[in-house]
DNA sequence: TATGAATGAGGCTTCATTCAT
DNA sequence: AATGAATGAAGCCTCATTCAT
């Protein structure tokens, strides 16, 4: 009997990731397709092969579906912007850098959404963290003298604008290297602008 | 019996201004509070002294009390930031005067909203008219020489990422004048690099 | 003042008939285009350029003007259908003089119906003295030995049943005619088949 | 857990069926008293012990539900009507074989109807089938020879006719036998002529 | 732990009707 | 008598969540 509640329990571990994966994937699906504020619940459930209750088993709303996901994606993504950041040995690879890594995560991982859906931003726990870490980057490149010594809060707004508003041009179709170059320099040029006045 | 006519269509008139002003009101606070997508009619009904049916004699959804409370405020701002950029004679004051105009209304209009909240955006025909707007002054202003020849579309988005992104710092309690300084010297040394790249 | 307290009344006494027949037609036409279950008094005002209040100047419910309505037809083919039967000389003049102004009636009043509506009959009071009288018309024909001496009441059910069915088909277009023969046919050969067993 | 699951399952599938016997019989109890038009859902669920919700596990709209009162009570009078009418070796058996059949289930199975309501007959495929068997054992016989041949779809019509307003005499306490007679003779009678004329 | 039917709160909307003008 | 906006009861239905199996 130990043996068989061992098995049981191993095949209950693989399951109890599997359906996680399995609300997760159906869940980016749906959000995807009919947007955070339309979508219930029972959309979600409705594209797993599960019953309702089990849902409940993962999660406790499709606020936390949702907090998951994204919170997948800054862990996928923030990584990689952190390197690129303190890699960086200029200002231009600065920007370049954490530009290219941010446009080529949306061009990669964005789904089409339905047309006419509202577009939002959940801060979740994570996407927070990842806007402290670039704040923490800035003002780390700016003691290294990368960047000059201006407002990092307000570079940190500006930066997360810009970038927010170009990927809506590259989940449109726009090339990442063009976006990035954009980008880029208005950055370069506008930092160099303010630490002169 | 003209006079009591018209009397008559006077009194009931100004009462239908108001409900439609007392929705609108509550709509404004409602949406502020709860966000939009968790605001439900009965909320804003809710907000106000009247019958739940009289909702439906002023509005068809939530979505239309939101584009009506969307339109009056880009009518109420488009053109101050039109007359700004129109009125521009340099590359400085076109942005100093957008930025301007915007962050003093969003200091002036903005209700405090739930601080965790989604952030959204929704299209009405009214806000795009006013990207619209933006875009054709941008160009025009470029043809004037005020500006330096780069993509319009991009510069428009960029203008709207840290124009919005900022108007959180300034909801946040930051100073008007330091944001707009920040913001005009940013695209001021922004779109002086990407003329020359 | 008089004079123009009486031309005001006589301008309202024509108003008022005006408006009742208003509201009849508009109520026929709705009727006959959802059916009556699906009808509602906002619909039948809807159809008029009378406001919703001046509709309980005359009725007090749709039921109410469904009666009026209904009294208002079978006012019209009562007479007709009497008349057809106490001049008959025959069982048969008596079959045909009825089915014949009933089918008739039919195909020129009857006005094209929601193809999926359901098929309903309110028994209003003319309706049902309409039936009465048809009884007692058979009783009378009775009496006088143009009809053989069966049971009224069960004569009474079964040529309503037949008359309303068939008048189904002249609703599709069937000949006025030919339904007359065949029901005629079928009740001169019925009730002597009756009167023997 | 075979055993436990299909024990379960059984459970569940009794309570199903009894969930939906509930509504049914709530909702033959419901639209007997008020008629099918002034009918509401919620009516149907307050004559039941269940949750408003539960209805729609079951069914849509109060129109599913008549369809699938009608198709039951169509399935359980058509094969003993068709059967009547196949065995049938002459048309007087096949008259009375119906007839009787027909007022027979009628006497058992109505339900007190409340007096003054409306009328109505709702297509549903059952009942539409129901038709159309009655119409081709119609032809049947005639090949048979043993009705006269007559146009089948009138003599449908009749029969529906008769047999439908009879059936409100057999609701309202008259005999069967007495009601089968009558409308026998009346249609012997009848197609006898008929097939003369 | 998975299931999925039951629950009932609560959303949306329409409606008949009233009543101030 | 006519108007038409306001009313709020009441319909419809979906949903998140529970819980017996």
């Amino acid at each position: 009997m130990d043996v068989k509640r061992s098995y049981a329990a191993g095949r209950r571990e693989l399951t109890k990731a599997q359906n996680r994966e399995t609300i997760l994937a159906a869940a980016a699906q749906v959000f995807a397709q009919l947007g955070f504020a339309r979508t219930t619940v029972r959309d979600i459930i409705r594209a797993t092969n599960l019953a309702s209750g089990t849902f409940y088993n993962y999660f406790n709303s499709k606020e936390e579906v949702y907090q998951a996901l994204r919170d997948a994606q800054a862990l996928a993504v923030r990584p990689r912007l952190h390197q690129a950041r303190v890699s960086a040995v200029s200002a231009e690879e600065f920007f370049t850098g954490s530009f290219r890594a941010f446009f080529g995560f949306v061009a990669k991982n964005h789904t089409e959404a339905a047309p006419a859906s509202e577009r939002f931003r959940m801060d979740s726990p994570q996407v927070q963290a990842g806007f402290a870490e670039l704040r923490q980057d800035i003002e780390a490149a700016m003691a290294r003298g990368l960047l000059p010594a201006i407002d990092a809060a307000l570079l940190t707004a500006a930066l997360t604008g810009v970038a927010f508003e170009l990927a809506e041009k590259v989940k449109a179709g726009a090339n990442v290297e063009e976006m990035t170059r954009f980008a880029t320099a208005l950055f370069l040029g506008g930092t160099g602008a303010l630490s002169k006045s």
